[in-house]
DNA sequence: CGATCGTATCCGCTAATGCGAATATACTGG
DNA sequence: CCAGTATATTCGCATTAGCGGATACGATCG
């Protein structure tokens, strides 16, 4: 866990449009859907039905946010029949949302005051 | 202002929420220009006006973006005279950077495709 | 004290994006 | 085959949010 500091140097921002990916990236888990279906299938394998009936939102829509979680590698799609079925493969990305949850929790007062960013479903 | 276990209860409403503000935490790194301010400042102290010169943006948007950093609790300002230097001063910051450009960069073919969530800058 | 520099905030504008509803596609069962 | 189910895609709409420019604020210098 120590070699983050290490790493420094290739954290430089010179590696060209590698940013904005990355900014995808990170913008993929920075709507409240998405991240409840992140966390909702780190839990275990669900179709696209369970999905809808977990977030309540239409179908159509978590399907585009299932598709859009598995085009950014943080979930995989197994068909079967006529059920797809999606679920976390990469074990980093638990690393990745339990080390952000940490880092988010520590700073709840500074974030839930920031207007800077809506909270989009931050319930006051 | 009230004690710190005071406004506990008012900014932690309940722990259903905590979703809305680790999106919105999330969210704060799925900009481009936040993105490269951030890295610029993992490599060290800077203050405003360097960080306008080195993102080649306005002032005023600059100044914005770091503040909203700041407020997730990426950076932290120091004040001295008419100068506000930001910097990371958490080492999970580094940590979190490093983990998803880890990620993004094993996905890097299917992120850049997807078309779901908009390059921002994203190019060759 | 008045001029200037560094920084923060405000304002309109425009692009990005999440939403539901409608529709298309794929597969299964009778 | 045709009906039905599960999922994917498209469309118009409303909101979010990043952008530059103008301006306000605070500190320093002459």
């Amino acid at each position: 866990m120590g070699s983050a500091t290490e790493q420094a140097a290739t954290l430089l921002p010179d590696s060209g449009d590698q940013v904005g990916v990355l900014a995808k990236f990170f913008r993929a888990l920075g709507d409240p859907t998405r991240l409840r279906l992140l966390e909702f299938l780190l839990d275990g394998e669900h179709s696209v039905s369970d999905c809808v009936a977990h977030v309540g939102l239409s179908q159509g829509r978590v399907s585009t946010h299932l598709a859009c979680l598995a085009d950014c590698g943080y979930v995989r799609a197994r068909r079967h029949g006529r059920w797809n079925y999606y679920c976390v493969t990469d074990p980093r990305v638990a690393e990745l949302v339990t080390l952000a949850r940490a880092l988010a929790t520590d700073n709840c007062a500074a974030l839930s005051g920031c207007e800077r960013i809506d909270a989009a479903g931050d319930s006051a």
